[in-house]
DNA sequence: TCCGGAAAAT
DNA sequence: ATTTTCCGGA
Protein backbone atom coordinates (compact mmCIF):
# COMPACT_ATOMS: atom_id res chain seq x y z
CA UNK A 1 0.00 0.00 0.00
CA UNK A 2 2.83 2.81 1.07
CA UNK A 3 4.37 1.81 -2.60
CA UNK A 4 1.66 3.02 -4.13
CA UNK A 5 0.59 6.14 -2.25
CA UNK A 6 4.43 6.84 -2.44
CA UNK A 7 4.50 6.16 -5.70
CA UNK A 8 1.56 8.36 -6.73
CA UNK A 9 1.83 11.20 -4.00
CA UNK A 10 3.48 13.70 -6.15
CA UNK A 11 2.07 13.19 -9.50
CA UNK A 12 -1.60 12.05 -9.20
CA UNK A 13 -3.57 12.02 -6.26
CA UNK A 14 -6.35 14.48 -6.96
CA UNK A 15 -7.66 15.22 -9.99
CA UNK A 16 -8.32 18.55 -11.59
CA UNK A 17 -11.72 18.70 -10.16
CA UNK A 18 -10.59 18.48 -6.06
CA UNK A 19 -8.83 21.58 -6.55
CA UNK A 20 -9.88 24.98 -6.81
CA UNK A 21 -10.20 26.63 -10.04
CA UNK A 22 -8.03 28.62 -11.57
CA UNK A 23 -9.84 32.12 -11.21
CA UNK A 24 -10.79 31.42 -7.50
CA UNK A 25 -9.41 33.97 -4.88
CA UNK A 26 -7.67 30.57 -3.47
CA UNK A 27 -5.89 30.02 -7.04
CA UNK A 28 -5.39 26.32 -7.54
CA UNK A 29 -3.59 25.71 -4.14
CA UNK A 30 -3.51 22.42 -2.64
CA UNK A 31 -6.04 21.91 -0.09
CA UNK A 32 -5.19 20.39 3.33
CA UNK A 33 -6.68 17.32 3.09
CA UNK A 34 -4.80 16.29 0.19
CA UNK A 35 -1.93 17.75 2.01
CA UNK A 36 -2.44 15.18 4.88
CA UNK A 37 -3.55 12.32 2.49
CA UNK A 38 0.00 12.83 1.15
CA UNK A 39 2.20 12.88 4.14
CA UNK A 40 0.01 9.51 5.36
CA UNK A 41 1.20 8.29 1.72
CA UNK A 42 3.89 9.58 1.37
CA UNK A 43 5.63 8.37 4.78
CA UNK A 44 5.93 11.08 7.20
CA UNK A 45 5.46 8.90 10.54
CA UNK A 46 6.95 11.01 12.84
CA UNK A 47 4.57 14.42 11.92
CA UNK A 48 1.89 11.91 10.69
CA UNK A 49 0.32 8.45 10.77
CA UNK A 50 -2.62 5.87 10.80
CA UNK A 51 -4.64 5.57 13.06
CA UNK A 52 -6.56 2.33 14.38
CA UNK A 53 -9.66 2.46 12.82
CA UNK A 54 -10.14 2.75 8.84
CA UNK A 55 -9.47 6.04 7.93
CA UNK A 56 -8.34 7.11 11.22
CA UNK A 57 -5.06 9.09 11.77
CA UNK A 58 -2.77 10.61 14.18
CA UNK A 59 -0.78 13.41 14.31
CA UNK A 60 2.15 12.65 16.20
CA UNK A 61 3.73 15.80 16.13
CA UNK A 62 1.22 18.74 15.90
CA UNK A 63 4.04 21.39 15.29
CA UNK A 64 5.97 19.68 12.76
CA UNK A 65 3.05 18.74 10.50
CA UNK A 66 2.14 22.78 11.00
CA UNK A 67 5.31 23.49 9.99
CA UNK A 68 4.93 21.39 6.80
CA UNK A 69 1.80 22.35 6.08
CA UNK A 70 3.06 26.56 6.40
CA UNK A 71 6.32 25.58 3.98
CA UNK A 72 3.87 23.98 1.37
CA UNK A 73 1.06 27.01 1.54
CA UNK A 74 4.17 29.55 2.15
CA UNK A 75 2.67 30.75 5.50
CA UNK A 76 5.66 30.30 7.75
CA UNK A 77 3.88 31.56 10.85
CA UNK A 78 1.25 28.20 10.77
CA UNK A 79 1.14 26.37 13.93
CA UNK A 80 -0.88 23.45 15.16
CA UNK A 81 -3.66 26.13 16.81
CA UNK A 82 -3.91 27.57 13.25
CA UNK A 83 -4.15 24.31 11.31
CA UNK A 84 -6.77 22.33 13.66
CA UNK A 85 -8.79 25.33 12.91
CA UNK A 86 -8.62 24.23 9.10
CA UNK A 87 -9.25 20.75 10.27
CA UNK A 88 -12.53 21.92 12.42
CA UNK A 89 -14.06 23.72 9.30
CA UNK A 90 -13.74 20.30 7.62
CA UNK A 91 -16.35 18.71 10.49
CA UNK A 92 -19.28 20.25 8.49
CA UNK A 93 -17.79 19.60 5.49
CA UNK A 94 -17.91 16.28 5.90
CA UNK A 95 -14.41 15.52 5.06
CA UNK A 96 -12.97 14.85 8.89
CA UNK A 97 -13.93 14.60 12.51
CA UNK A 98 -12.56 13.90 15.50
CA UNK A 99 -11.98 10.71 17.55
CA UNK A 100 -13.26 11.94 20.69
CA UNK A 101 -11.13 11.08 23.40
CA UNK A 102 -8.17 10.50 21.67
CA UNK A 103 -5.62 13.20 21.37
CA UNK A 104 -4.48 14.47 17.51
CA UNK A 105 -6.82 11.71 16.32
CA UNK A 106 -9.06 12.61 13.46
CA UNK A 107 -10.71 10.66 11.35
CA UNK A 108 -11.46 10.84 7.56
CA UNK A 109 -14.77 10.33 5.78
CA UNK A 110 -14.09 8.99 2.90
CA UNK A 111 -17.36 8.21 1.26
CA UNK A 112 -18.67 12.01 1.73
CA UNK A 113 -15.03 13.01 0.70
CA UNK A 114 -15.90 12.68 -2.94
CA UNK A 115 -19.46 13.81 -2.02
CA UNK A 116 -18.42 17.08 -1.05
CA UNK A 117 -15.65 17.87 -3.73
CA UNK A 118 -17.70 16.43 -6.65
CA UNK A 119 -18.49 19.47 -8.81
CA UNK A 120 -22.03 20.35 -8.25
CA UNK A 121 -22.92 17.35 -6.01
CA UNK A 122 -25.57 16.93 -4.65
CA UNK A 123 -27.40 17.81 -8.17
CA UNK A 124 -30.19 20.34 -7.43
CA UNK A 125 -33.17 18.22 -9.11
CA UNK A 126 -33.53 14.47 -7.06
CA UNK A 127 -35.39 12.29 -9.47
CA UNK A 128 -38.89 11.67 -8.06
CA UNK A 129 -37.54 8.20 -6.85
CA UNK A 130 -40.50 6.13 -8.21
CA UNK A 131 -39.36 3.36 -5.21
CA UNK A 132 -38.41 5.17 -2.66
CA UNK A 133 -38.00 2.83 -0.25
CA UNK A 134 -35.64 0.83 -2.16
CA UNK A 135 -33.32 3.82 -2.63
CA UNK A 136 -33.56 4.81 1.16
CA UNK A 137 -32.45 1.53 2.23
CA UNK A 138 -30.00 0.98 -0.13
CA UNK A 139 -26.13 1.03 1.45
CA UNK A 140 -23.46 3.09 0.48
CA UNK A 141 -21.08 1.79 -2.17
CA UNK A 142 -18.36 1.88 0.11
CA UNK A 143 -15.98 0.52 -1.14
CA UNK A 144 -16.72 -0.09 -4.38
CA UNK A 145 -15.88 -3.06 -6.10
CA UNK A 146 -14.94 -2.91 -9.82
CA UNK A 147 -16.65 -5.66 -11.98
CA UNK A 148 -14.30 -8.55 -12.11
CA UNK A 149 -12.86 -9.01 -15.12
CA UNK A 150 -14.13 -5.64 -16.71
CA UNK A 151 -11.23 -3.15 -16.27
CA UNK A 152 -10.42 -1.58 -18.94
CA UNK A 153 -6.31 -1.49 -19.34
CA UNK A 154 -5.10 0.39 -21.51
CA UNK A 155 -1.53 0.14 -22.60
CA UNK A 156 -1.33 -2.91 -20.34
CA UNK A 157 0.38 -4.16 -16.69
CA UNK A 158 2.47 -1.79 -15.73
CA UNK A 159 5.54 -3.56 -13.81
CA UNK A 160 5.20 -1.22 -11.07
CA UNK A 161 2.91 -2.74 -9.39
CA UNK A 162 4.72 -6.36 -10.22
CA UNK A 163 7.27 -5.84 -7.14
CA UNK A 164 4.52 -4.17 -4.86
CA UNK A 165 3.41 -7.22 -3.90
CA UNK A 166 3.34 -6.59 -0.23
CA UNK A 167 0.35 -7.01 2.40
CA UNK A 168 -1.57 -3.72 2.84
CA UNK A 169 -0.85 -2.29 6.47
CA UNK A 170 -3.82 -0.22 5.83
CA UNK A 171 -6.69 -0.55 3.88
CA UNK A 172 -7.25 2.69 2.73
CA UNK A 173 -9.59 4.76 -0.19
CA UNK A 174 -8.10 7.91 -1.69
CA UNK A 175 -10.88 9.98 -2.52
CA UNK A 176 -9.96 9.59 -6.14
CA UNK A 177 -10.52 5.45 -5.01
CA UNK A 178 -13.97 6.45 -4.88
CA UNK A 179 -16.48 4.85 -6.97
CA UNK A 180 -16.75 7.69 -9.34
CA UNK A 181 -20.39 7.32 -10.67
CA UNK A 182 -19.79 7.72 -14.24
CA UNK A 183 -18.87 6.37 -17.71
CA UNK A 184 -15.66 7.68 -18.28
CA UNK A 185 -15.21 8.66 -22.20
CA UNK A 186 -13.28 6.28 -23.96
CA UNK A 187 -10.09 8.88 -24.04
CA UNK A 188 -9.99 9.28 -20.87
CA UNK A 189 -10.94 5.68 -18.86
CA UNK A 190 -7.42 3.97 -18.17
CA UNK A 191 -6.00 7.67 -17.32
CA UNK A 192 -6.40 7.48 -13.59
CA UNK A 193 -6.05 4.09 -11.64
CA UNK A 194 -8.17 4.04 -9.17
CA UNK A 195 -11.41 4.84 -10.99
CA UNK A 196 -13.54 1.75 -11.34
CA UNK A 197 -15.95 2.30 -14.35
CA UNK A 198 -19.42 0.69 -14.46
CA UNK A 199 -19.89 -2.62 -15.93
CA UNK A 200 -22.51 -0.86 -17.62
CA UNK A 201 -22.75 2.87 -18.44
CA UNK A 202 -24.37 5.06 -15.23
CA UNK A 203 -24.98 1.91 -13.33
CA UNK A 204 -22.90 2.93 -10.82
CA UNK A 205 -24.69 5.06 -7.94
CA UNK A 206 -28.40 3.79 -9.24
CA UNK A 207 -27.34 0.45 -7.46
CA UNK A 208 -26.02 2.53 -4.81
CA UNK A 209 -29.05 4.42 -4.33
CA UNK A 210 -27.84 7.57 -4.69
CA UNK A 211 -29.30 9.62 -7.51
CA UNK A 212 -27.10 9.86 -10.76
CA UNK A 213 -24.44 13.23 -11.22
CA UNK A 214 -25.09 15.39 -13.69
CA UNK A 215 -23.38 14.28 -16.90
CA UNK A 216 -21.52 17.49 -17.91
CA UNK A 217 -19.65 17.14 -15.01
CA UNK A 218 -17.45 14.02 -16.09
CA UNK A 219 -15.72 14.81 -18.87
CA UNK A 220 -15.52 18.70 -18.52
CA UNK A 221 -12.68 20.91 -19.52
CA UNK A 222 -11.62 19.86 -16.65
CA UNK A 223 -9.67 16.24 -17.46
CA UNK A 224 -7.39 14.40 -14.81
CA UNK A 225 -4.43 16.49 -13.48
CA UNK A 226 -1.92 14.23 -14.44
CA UNK A 227 -2.56 11.40 -17.54
CA UNK A 228 0.64 10.03 -17.86
CA UNK A 229 -0.78 6.76 -15.76
CA UNK A 230 -2.45 4.76 -18.55
CA UNK A 231 -1.83 1.39 -18.43
CA UNK A 232 -2.04 0.53 -14.71
CA UNK A 233 -3.78 -2.73 -13.73
CA UNK A 234 -6.44 -1.64 -12.86
CA UNK A 235 -7.92 -4.98 -11.72
CA UNK A 236 -4.59 -5.89 -9.55
CA UNK A 237 -4.79 -1.93 -7.65
CA UNK A 238 -8.24 -2.31 -7.25
CA UNK A 239 -7.43 -5.87 -5.44
CA UNK A 240 -5.18 -4.27 -3.07
CA UNK A 241 -6.93 -1.14 -2.59
CA UNK A 242 -10.67 -2.87 -1.93
CA UNK A 243 -9.68 -6.32 -1.25
CA UNK A 244 -8.76 -6.26 2.17
CA UNK A 245 -11.02 -4.25 3.25
CA UNK A 246 -13.94 -6.31 5.77
CA UNK A 247 -17.62 -6.04 5.82
CA UNK A 248 -17.49 -4.88 9.34
CA UNK A 249 -15.17 -1.82 8.30
CA UNK A 250 -17.68 -0.69 5.58
CA UNK A 251 -20.59 -1.20 7.29
CA UNK A 252 -19.07 1.18 10.04
CA UNK A 253 -17.97 3.41 7.90
CA UNK A 254 -22.28 3.22 6.52
CA UNK A 255 -23.43 4.07 9.78
CA UNK A 256 -20.88 6.70 10.58
CA UNK A 257 -22.25 8.22 7.14
CA UNK A 258 -25.69 7.64 7.86
CA UNK A 259 -24.99 9.43 11.56
CA UNK A 260 -23.93 12.02 9.72
CA UNK A 261 -26.85 12.41 7.90
CA UNK A 262 -29.37 12.25 10.47
CA UNK A 263 -27.12 15.34 12.48
CA UNK A 264 -28.37 17.51 9.65
C1' DT B 1 -6.78 20.17 24.04
C1' DC B 2 -10.52 21.08 21.67
C1' DC B 3 -14.22 23.95 19.99
C1' DG B 4 -16.33 27.29 16.91
C1' DG B 5 -17.35 32.57 16.04
C1' DA B 6 -15.60 36.42 13.69
C1' DA B 7 -12.99 38.68 10.46
C1' DA B 8 -9.22 38.96 7.24
C1' DA B 9 -6.45 37.00 3.65
C1' DT B 10 -5.79 34.60 -0.60
C1' DA C 1 -14.59 29.16 -1.19
C1' DT C 2 -10.80 27.70 1.79
C1' DT C 3 -8.02 28.72 4.85
C1' DT C 4 -5.33 31.99 8.18
C1' DT C 5 -5.45 34.63 12.15
C1' DC C 6 -7.10 35.58 16.64
C1' DC C 7 -9.38 34.38 20.60
C1' DG C 8 -12.95 33.48 24.44
C1' DG C 9 -14.86 29.54 26.32
C1' DA C 10 -15.66 24.45 27.72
Amino acid sequence: MHFLLSYVHKSVLFPDWAYKPTWSPGSRQVQLWHFLLELLGQGEPGAIGWGGEWGEFVIRDPERLARLWGERKGKPHMNYDKLSRALRYYYNKRILHKTKGKRFTYKFNFSKLILVNYPGYPPPLPPPPPSHQLLQSAPLPLPLLPPEGRLPLGAGSCSLMDTAAQPIPHPFLLPCCLPKPITLPRALQGHFPFTSPPAHPGANLRESGLPPLPSALHTGANGWQQKSLAGWDLSRISRSLFGEVKQTEVEEEERNVAQMGERE
